[in-house]
DNA sequence: TAAAGTTGGTATTTATAAATATCAATATTT
DNA sequence: AAATATTGATATTTATAAATACCAACTTTA
C-alpha cells in the first residue's frame, strides 16, 4: 500500500509550494491576501498548501499570464457563482448576504456574522473547492439553468 | 413636443461619441476590436453611437478605471451570460454553439453559421442591449435561478 | 539552542495593458 | 469641389498591475 494522500490534505509548506508553481513566496501571499486562495493555516498562522490549491494557483495562474485576465477580473468572476444555491440559502438567508447581491468578490470574501456560512470553514465548502477550475463556474450556471 | 430620441436610435458619429466620454477616437474603435460594444455602421461603414452605447462604454471604463478589471476580464464576464436562455435556444441549438460551451468572450462575438443568431442583428438584441450594465449579469443569473 | 523557514509590512522593479500619435486612403458635409 | 471627418493599421507612449526585494520579529525543526 502506497502513502496516499487526498488531493485537499495540506502538506506543502509556502516555500515548497512556491518552487512546485515557480512563483514567489509573496506573489502566493499576495493571492491570499487579494480573496482568490484560503490556504490551510496552523495554529502557529503558517500556511501549508494541499494538491487542489496548486492545481488551483495554476489555473489563477494561466488566467492571468494566458487569458491576462486581472485579478480583479477573476474575483468579478469568481462572485458570479451561485453558491447560494449550492448551500440551499432560504429567500431571508439570501435577502441580507452580499455574497448573492454584490458581484465584486467570491463569497468566501465575505465577512459577516449574520450570514449562513458565518461558522464555516470556507476551506471546505464545495464552492471553494470545486468551482476555483477556469470554467467551472459557466459549466454551474449551465448545468443549473439547462437541467430545470 | 420635444424632439425626443429613443436611447438605442445611433446618433452620435464616433468625434462626438468620444468627446461625449472624454477619450480618444481611438480607444473606442479599440474597444470594439475587442468586442466590447456593437456600434451601429452605416453603409460607408461610419460609426453611430446611440445613448445606451455611451451608457454601456462610461459602464465599461468604470469597470476598466476603477474596478481595475482588465478587458480580457470584461469579456470573460461577458460569457457568463446565459444568452441561450434569452434566445430560448433547444437542446441541439445549444449543443454547437461555442457562445453556450465557451467563456471566452461575449455571445455576439461568435461567428458561426450554425448558430440560431446567424442571421441575426445583435446590436437589436436583449442579450447586447440589457446584459452591457456592470452587474445586470449576476442579477440574470439570480433572478432566473431564484425564480424557479 | 542554533539554523532554517515563515510571518506581515513597505518600497521598488518589471512587464504589459490601455491609451495615444501618426499615416495615407476614403467618405461626408456644405 | 473644397474642407472636414472617418477609415484601418502600425508604431509609440504612458500608466499601472503583478511580481520581486528587503526587513525585523516570530516559529519550526533537527
Amino acid at each position: 500500500m502506497l502513502n496516499e494522500v487526498s488531493k485537499e490534505e495540506p502538506i506543502y509548506p509556502i516555500r515548497t509550494a512556491a518552487k512546485l508553481l515557480n512563483i514567489s513566496v509573496h506573489t502566493l501571499r499576495m493571492y491570499e491576501k487579494e480573496d482568490l486562495i484560503l490556504p490551510y493555516k496552523k495554529s502557529s498562522s503558517h500556511r501549508l498548501y494541499s494538491q487542489n490549491d496548486i492545481d488551483r494557483i495554476n489555473c489563477i495562474r494561466s488566467a492571468i499570464n494566458d487569458s491576462k485576465i486581472s485579478i480583479n477580473g477573476i474575483k468579478t468572476i469568481y462572485s458570479m457563482m451561485p453558491c447560494w444555491e449550492v448551500m440551499n440559502c432560504s429567500k431571508e438567508d439570501r435577502s441580507k448576504c452580499s455574497a448573492f447581491l454584490r458581484h465584486s468578490g467570491p463569497c468566501w470574501a465575505v465577512k459577516g456574522d449574520d450570514t449562513v456560512c458565518a461558522n464555516k470553514d470556507c476551506r471546505n465548502c464545495s464552492v471553494y473547492q470545486d468551482y476555483g477550475e477556469c470554467g467551472s463556474i459557466k459549466n454551474f450556471i449551465r448545468n443549473k439553468l439547462t437541467s430545470l
